[in-house]
DNA sequence: TTATTTCGTGCAAAAAAGTGCAAAATCGCA
DNA sequence: TGCGATTTTGCACTTTTTTGCACGAAATAA
């Protein structure tokens, strides 16, 4: 079988079913395993699939279908800077679902090793982009509105998990209304997690700090961490700082 | 025989085998490889054929390739409009995951009142931005590979679900083996799916026909209706149509 | 952590390709 | 037909490509 050939098969291949392992391309086109992984690379150097430990992937599984409207992303990904700080290796995360969010699982370190826990659909596509993180899906009904799960098993399962920090990307903050939203269902879910965790963080552009909703999440009391992309001196911050909340 | 005689045999050859060995070629019209060689690199020159280390491969088979992209996706479309007529108002309907499945999520007609339930976090976000449907989302560890939820818990919840109808994308299948997949989590989950529905259906391009991998899903006994992008009389489906299944 | 698998690199043998050349065949043209 | 020019072909030789193997490094799994 000649090279060329033996790469169309291998690309068809990859196409086909998403992953092929080395040991089965070299099994099935009776070639040693480091022809195969000369093809692969020389496929993958072209851009034609995704190299991997063991075999390849198809690119086009892979590709990310990125988010749409830079609105505020330069403010988001300082807010996103700060958070990742706050991650240590080894932690189990609760996180919320939003644009923020989404920042926070791209700025993750590379060689992190934690666990996020979501009920954000594309929190945890961006949460799966990373290398080692796992993650963990809290399933039930799906908000259309907010693309994250809600409703009673979701929060059930939200009340078993003991997490160290819980990440929540904010709508409205405001130091006498605390956390508000307007969703109902979505106020319970983040309810459950803020209940589930030993550290809150807030992570909200400054745009919405003073601002408040129709339905109440928290009282400030009950936040630990609020990062924004201001200086934590700005004199917009003070009022959280002096209610013992920890400005980044 | 002529040289313009020669090419025109080597070209048929290659057209007709899809590629051809130099060493062959000289063996075959008893001329020594150099001849050949200087005809491949003539035929190449003019873009007739595709020159490779040992022989030429044809173009058509390269470029048809080439466009594998898109030409896949027609199918996938297609499949996904056979499949849409198998969903009526009302329905669960349990779902995997992959880029077929995607497609079906696409096109569901507007005003159709179903409820999908899937551990796929891509197929979810397609469903969700269809205005009526119900998405319910079975959670747990996600798998990086398939980005769809896998572990006992997702299992357990599959399990108390009484679904109208199931679909799944599936990787290979081959009337002996029956369906197949390489990845054992992803294979827990789907059968769990086939447990719980009244009705199976499984999505694939005709590529993936006849072919099979690791780990066993299913018996092809067990599948309801298999859905292609070819016609249901072709004679590759043959041998599902005479097994009992339902081929569209 | 340790053990196993997989990767990357260098190396050597074999196959194939490129190169220059000369003999043979073919062509052009009177 | 004759003769030089051109093309084609095969051969000897060198260079490049391909492939499998060995071995230490890195990554993954237990």
């Amino acid at each position: 079988m000649l090279k060329k050939e033996r790469q169309e098969f291998i690309l068809r291949e990859v196409n086909l079913h998403n992953r092929v392992l080395t040991s089965d391309l070299s099994d099935a086109i009776n070639v040693s395993e480091d022809t195969i992984r000369r093809d692969l690379a020389e496929l993958a150097e072209s851009g034609k699939i995704i190299k991997a430990h063991g075999g390849a992937l198809s690119r086009s599984f892979h590709t990310s279908f990125h988010q749409h409207g830079i609105y505020l992303q330069d403010k988001k990904k300082i807010i996103a800077q700060k958070a990742v700080t706050l991650i240590r290796d080894g932690m189990f995360i609760l996180s919320g679902g939003g644009t923020t969010i989404n920042e926070l699982a791209r700025a993750l370190p590379e060689q992190l090793q934690a666990t996020f826990i979501t009920g954000s659909l594309t929190a945890a596509i961006e949460y799966t982009r990373h290398p080692t993180a796992d993650v963990i899906f809290i399933g039930d009904r799906v908000s259309k509105n907010s693309r994250i799960t809600v409703g009673g098993d979701a929060i059930r399962q939200i009340s078993h998990i003991n997490a160290d920090i819980c990440f929540l990307g904010i709508n409205a903050i405001e130091p006498e209304k605390g956390l508000t939203d307007n969703d109902w269902e979505v106020v319970q879910v983040k309810q459950a997690m803020i209940r589930s965790s030993k550290k809150v963080v807030a992570l909200t552009i400054s745009e919405k700090i003073n601002s408040f909703q129709k339905i109440r999440i928290a009282a400030i009391s009950e936040l630990d961490i609020l990062v924004t992309e201001l200086d934590p001196a700005d004199p917009l911050l003070k009022p959280y700082r002096d209610a013992g909340i920890q400005v980044i």
